[in-house]
DNA sequence: TTCACGATTAGCT
DNA sequence: GCTAATCGTGAAG
């Protein structure tokens, strides 16, 4: 059942319980700010998803901010469309899509309702059912289950459904820590993109062993 | 209706 | 380091 190759490390998780009293879901004022100040503060929060196999939780340790104004690389920089109306809607709700025909992304909508803005979650550390996403991704070490934006997607079982959702109520959801959790903060220029690629707005939790680059960009 | 392309990943050489 | 996989989206005709 459990391959040699699985080492302790993965079981290295907290209980469920603990989770959910050591964190609090933010109001929507807390995404309604700035799509970079957003991003900076959603390191070390958690991302929980509610699936069949149990509730997965993850810390987020890599975003990239995607700005609504004088940011041709993001999506909703050519306007409204269907697919990128979320984006322009109240803020703390996802923005997911498929990329390649294969991959799904996450991203948080940030700025106030009307204003684009949003910030893609590109890396996390499994805290609960690690073994859960391990299984779902094939993957050996625990730095390796969803280091990357569509890794993370997969491990936590994130498709098109969660487009739009409430990321305050539902089966996904963030928390933030009860208790700040301090962490020091890289930046970067922004990783995949062929427009705007000097702009410092990827940001990683310094150290950690789960980033989709080791080094800045 | 057609067509080019992409906020990626895994598996090669 | 290089490339195939794979398909929704949006712009152009």
């Amino acid at each position: 059942m459990t391959p040699t190759s699985q080492g302790p490390e993965i079981d290295r998780s907290l209980p469920p319980g603990e989770l959910i009293a050591s964190t609090r879901l933010p109001s929507q004022r807390y995404y309604a700010r700035t799509t970079e100040v957003v991003a900076r503060d959603l390191l070390g929060t958690t991302l929980c998803h509610r699936t069949r196999d149990g509730l997965m939780a993850a810390r987020i340790v890599e975003v990239e901010a995607y700005l609504g104004h004088g940011d041709p690389a993001a999506h909703s920089s050519a306007g409204r469309t269907p697919r990128t109306a979320v984006i322009f809607g109240p803020p703390g709700h996802a923005y997911v899509y498929r990329i390649y025909g294969i991959h799904y992304c996450l991203n948080v909508v940030a700025e106030p309702t009307g204003a684009p803005g949003c910030v893609l979650v590109r890396a996390v550390e499994p805290i609960c059912g690690a073994r859960a996403m391990q299984s779902r991704r094939n993957v050996a070490s625990r730095n390796q289950i969803a280091n990357g934006p569509g890794k993370l997607t997969a491990a936590l079982g994130i498709g098109m459904e969660a487009y739009g959702a409430d990321l305050r109520s539902g089966p996904l959801t963030i928390r933030v820590p009860r208790e700040p959790i301090p962490v020091t903060i890289g930046v970067s220029p922004r990783i995949g993109i062929s427009k705007a690629t000097d702009l410092p707005l990827r940001f990683f939790v310094e150290g950690s062993d789960c980033l989709s680059r080791r080094r800045t960009a």
